[in-house]
RNA sequence: GCCCUUGUAGCUCAGCGGUAGAGCACUCCCUUGGUAAGGGAGAGGUCCCGGGUUCAAGUCCCGGCGAGGGCACCA
C-alpha cells in the first residue's frame, strides 16, 4: 500500500498501486490536466505507469525544465508520426532532444524540400489538433525488434541489436505510428502546442562520416506561444550580430572565391588588428616573453622530424621549389624549438619564453569554414615556454592571471576552464604525465577557480587547460590554451645543461590568450554588435561640420587629435547635419563633435556618442579628457553604451 | 570532405524560356541646411565559370568554383 510523499513534505496512503496521474488528480483537476510525467523517487516516468511502493513524488508539468524536454521529445515523435503519413517508404532513426528543441533524423530516397518540411510541419499541426492520447506499451528488446522489423525499421532494428533481449523497452503508439523510447512522454498531444520547423540537413548515421547520410529536421518548441516568440526573436538578434554582416557594414574586411578561407583585410579591420596585437605585444613584453619572428614555409624533413607530416600532411599546404618540398607552416612550435636549439642552454635560461605572432595555414575541410571564425590562415598570439618540469605549475599559475587580465579588458567576465587529462593513446611515462597534470591541477586549485575536468581529453602529448569566454548572447568560444608538451623537444632535440651537468629536455608550453586575432575579432564584432569600444575604434571620432562655412575649423581640429593619436576623420560632405549624424552613427563611430558658427565663435566643440546623447559644447581640452578616460577603460564597461 | 540551399549593378534583393529591374550607394546640378534620411538628373550588368537542350537560356539540364545552413573534422 503506497505511501506517496509529495514535494511540499505532504503524505497520501493509497490503498493500491497508483499512477502519477492518479496522484494529480487527487490532488487537484488543474494538475491533473497539466500533469505531462512524473519524478518518482528522482526517476522520470510516464504518468500513466503504476507506482507499487512508498515513493517521492514530484508531478511534471510545463513549467518544468524537464517538462519542456519531455514535451521537445515528444515533438521529435510527432515529426515521425507525421512523416510516415506523408512519405510511408521514409525510415526512422533517431530523433532525440537537444537545446532549445530537436530533431529527428531519418533515411528518405529523395531529400527533404523546404515544401517537404512545410507539408511535415502542416500535418504535424493538424495531429496535435485531434488532442490524441499517447499509449505506452511495455515491451522486450525481443519483442520490439521484432514489430519493427516487421515493418522494415532497419535503423531503430540496429538500435536494438544493441540492447540485450530480455531488458524492457517502452513502445510509444501516436495512433498508428510506433516509437521506441526511454520515455516519458506526453500522455496526450494537447500538451504539444508552440513549435516551429527550423531547417533540414544531412548527418551521418550514428555521427560517422563513413556511415550514410540521413536527412536531419530540426525543430523548436515550448511550452507557451510567448517564449517560443522570444526564442525566435533572439534568433533574429543574433543574425544582426552576425560579424560577416556587420563587417561588410562596417567595411572591415571581405574574402572572396581565390582564397576561400583568407582574409582581405580592409584599413578600418586591420586598423582593429593592429591595436589588439600591440596590446597583446606589450602585455608579453610586461611578462618576460621575447618576441620573435620565424619563417613560413619549411622544409618536409622539419615536419617528419616533428611529427607533423605523418599526422597532419593532408591539412598542411605544401609547394615544391628545386626538388624540394616545403610545407607552409601549420603551427610555429617546431620554428620556435629551432630558435631554442641555437646556442646551448643553462637551467639559468629557462624559463625562455619565445612569442610570435606568426601566420600560420591550414588547410580545412572547405565545408568547415565560416566568416573570421573558421579559416585556413590566421595568426595567433602565440608563445612557447620552455622551462624545467619544477616550472610548470608557477609558468601556469601565471598564464592563469594574464588570461584573466586580458579577457577582462575586453568586457568577458564570465570565463569557463575546463582542464583535459591523459589520453588513451600518448606519449611520456606515467610519471611524466602525474607531474604535469598535478601541477595543471595546483595552479588552479591555488587560484581557487571552479573548472570542469575531462578525463582523456588531454592532447597526445601532455595534458592542457582550456578557457572560454561567454559573449553577451551567453554563447560560448574556447580562445585561451596552455598545453604541457613533453613529446616536442625530444623529437626536435631539444636540451639544456641542468644544475647536475647533465643535458636535459625541457618541457615545452603551448599557449595562447585570444586564439587567433581572426576569431578573437569575429567574437568582438557579435560581442559589441560592432559598437568597439573607443580603444578599439576603428575610427574614434569624426567631426562634422554643419555648414562648408565650417569646414576648416573641422580640419584642424581634426589633425589636432591625429597629432595627438586619435583616429579621427572629418564630413565636411555637402550635406545636412541629419543626415551626417544618421550616418556617422549607423557607423557607429563612438563620438561625433558637430562644428558650427556658434561652436567657432565660442572656442568650443559640440559631442555627441553613437548612443543618441547629446553632452553638450565643451572645450576641446575637456573633450580630450572624455575620450582619454574612455579608451583607458578599454572594454571593461558600458562598452554597449546601453 | 558529405547533404541540402544558393550565386543578377558597389550593397540588399526582384525577375525563372522571348530587348536586364527596384531601393540604397555612386557622379553631376540645385540647396548652406543645428543633432538619425533636403530635391532633381545621370551613369552603372560576360546575370559566378564551362558545357548541353532550344528558333531563343539569368531563367531548363550536366559539370566545376564560391557562399549559406547542418553533419563530419578542428594538431
Amino acid at each position: 500500500m503506497p505511501v506517496i510523499t509529495l514535494p511540499d513534505g505532504n503524505r497520501k496512503n493509497f490503498n493500491k498501486s497508483i499512477t502519477v496521474k492518479e496522484i494529480a488528480e487527487s490532488i487537484g483537476p488543474g494538475l491533473a490536466k497539466a500533469a505531462i510525467a512524473g519524478k518518482v523517487n528522482g526517476k522520470l516516468i510516464d504518468i500513466c505507469i503504476p507506482i507499487t511502493s512508498d515513493a517521492d513524488v514530484i508531478i511534471i508539468t510545463a513549467k518544468d525544465k524537464e517538462g519542456i524536454d519531455i514535451i521537445r521529445h515528444s515533438f521529435a515523435h510527432l515529426i515521425g508520426h507525421s512523416v510516415k503519413q506523408l512519405y510511408p517508404t521514409a525510415k526512422m532513426a533517431i530523433g532525440p532532444v537537444i537545446e532549445n528543441g530537436f530533431y529527428y533524423d531519418i533515411h528518405h530516397k529523395t531529400p527533404f524540400t523546404t515544401e517537404d518540411i512545410n507539408r511535415i510541419e502542416q500535418r504535424m499541426q493538424e495531429l496535435i489538433e485531434l488532442d490524441y492520447d499517447v499509449i505506452v506499451e511495455v515491451v522486450t528488446a525481443k519483442e520490439a525488434k521484432k514489430a519493427f522489423a516487421q515493418i522494415n525499421e532497419k535503423y531503430k532494428v540496429e538500435i536494438i541489436n544493441n540492447i540485450p533481449e530480455n531488458e524492457e523497452i517502452k513502445l510509444y503508439h501516436h495512433q498508428e505510428y510506433t516509437d521506441m523510447c526511454r520515455g516519458p512522454h506526453v500522455p496526450n498531444t494537447r500538451h504539444l502546442r508552440s513549435f516551429k520547423l527550423m531547417k533540414v540537413s544531412g548527418a551521418y548515421w550514428r555521427g560517422d562520416s563513413k556511415n550514410e547520410m540521413l536527412q536531419r529536421i530540426y525543430g523548436t518548441a515550448w511550452a507557451t506561444s510567448k517564449e517560443l516568440k522570444a526564442y525566435l526573436n533572439q534568433i533574429e538578434e543574433a543574425e544582426k550580430r552576425d560579424h560577416r554582416k556587420i563587417a561588410k557594414e562596417l567595411n572591415l574586411f571581405h574574402s572572396q572565391e581565390e582564397a576561400p578561407g583568407m582574409i582581405f583585410w580592409h584599413p578600418k579591420g586591420w586598423s582593429i588588428y593592429q591595436v589588439l596585437e600591440n596590446y597583446i605585444r606589450d602585455i608579453l613584453n610586461d611578462n618576460g616573453y621575447n618576441e620573435i619572428k620565424t619563417p613560413q614555409a619549411v622544409d618536409r624533413t622539419l615536419w617528419e622530424k616533428s611529427g607533423h607530416w605523418e599526422k597532419f600532411k593532408e591539412d598542411m599546404f605544401t609547394t615544391i621549389s628545386e626538388n624540394r618540398e616545403y610545407a607552409i607552416k601549420p603551427m610555429n612550435c617546431p620554428c620556435h624549438v629551432q630558435v631554442f636549439n641555437q646556442g646551448l642552454k643553462s637551467y639559468k635560461d629557462l624559463p625562455l619564453r619565445l612569442a610570435e605572432f606568426g601566420s600560420c595555414h591550414r588547410n580545412e575541410p572547405s565545408g568547415s569554414l565560416h566568416g573570421l571564425m573558421r579559416v585556413r590562415n590566421f595568426v595567433q598570439d602565440d608563445a612557447h615556454i620552455f622551462c624545467m618540469e619544477s616550472q610548470i605549475q608557477s609558468e601556469v599559475s601565471n598564464f592563469i592571471d594574464l588570461v584573466f587580465e586580458v579577457y577582462k579588458a575586453f568586457g568577458f567576465d564570465k570565463i569557463q576552464i575546463k582542464l583535459s587529462t591523459r589520453p588513451e593513446k600518448r606519449v611520456g611515462t606515467d610519471e611524466i604525465w602525474d607531474k604535469a597534470e598535478q601541477a595543471l591541477l595546483e595552479a588552479l586549485q591555488a587560484k581557487n577557480l571552479q573548472w570542469e575536468l575531462l578525463p582523456g581529453e588531454g592532447a597526445f602529448y601532455g595534458p592542457k587547460i582550456e578557457f572560454s569566454l561567454k559573449d553577451c548572447l551567453n554563447r560560448v568560444w574556447q580562445c585561451g590554451t596552455i598545453q604541457v608538451d613533453f613529446s616536442m623537444p625530444q623529437r626536435l632535440n631539444a636540451t639544456y645543461v641542468d644544475e647536475d651537468n647533465q643535458r636535459k629536455h625541457p618541457v615545452m608550453l603551448h599557449r595562447a590568450i585570444l586564439g587567433s586575432f581572426e576569431r578573437f575579432i569575429g567574437i568582438l564584432i557579435e560581442h559589441y554588435e560592432g559598437r568597439f569600444p573607443s580603444w578599439l575604434s576603428p575610427i574614434q571620432v569624426v567631426i562634422l561640420a554643419i555648414t562648408d562655412r565650417n569646414n576648416s575649423t573641422c580640419d584642424e581640429i581634426c589633425s589636432k587629435l591625429r597629432g595627438k593619436g586619435y583616429r579621427a576623420e572629418v564630413d565636411t560632405r555637402n550635406e545636412k547635419i541629419g543626415l551626417k549624424i544618421r550616418e556617422n552613427t549607423l557607423q557607429r563611430i563612438p563620438y561625433l563633435i558637430i562644428i558650427g558658427d556658434k561652436e567657432e565663435k565660442e572656442e568650443k566643440v559640440s559631442v555627441r556618442t553613437r548612443e543618441g546623447k547629446d553632452l553638450g559644447n565643451m572645450s576641446l581640452e575637456d573633450f580630450i579628457d572624455l575620450i582619454n578616460r574612455s579608451i583607458l577603460l578599454k572594454g571593461r564597461k558600458a562598452h554597449h553604451g546601453k
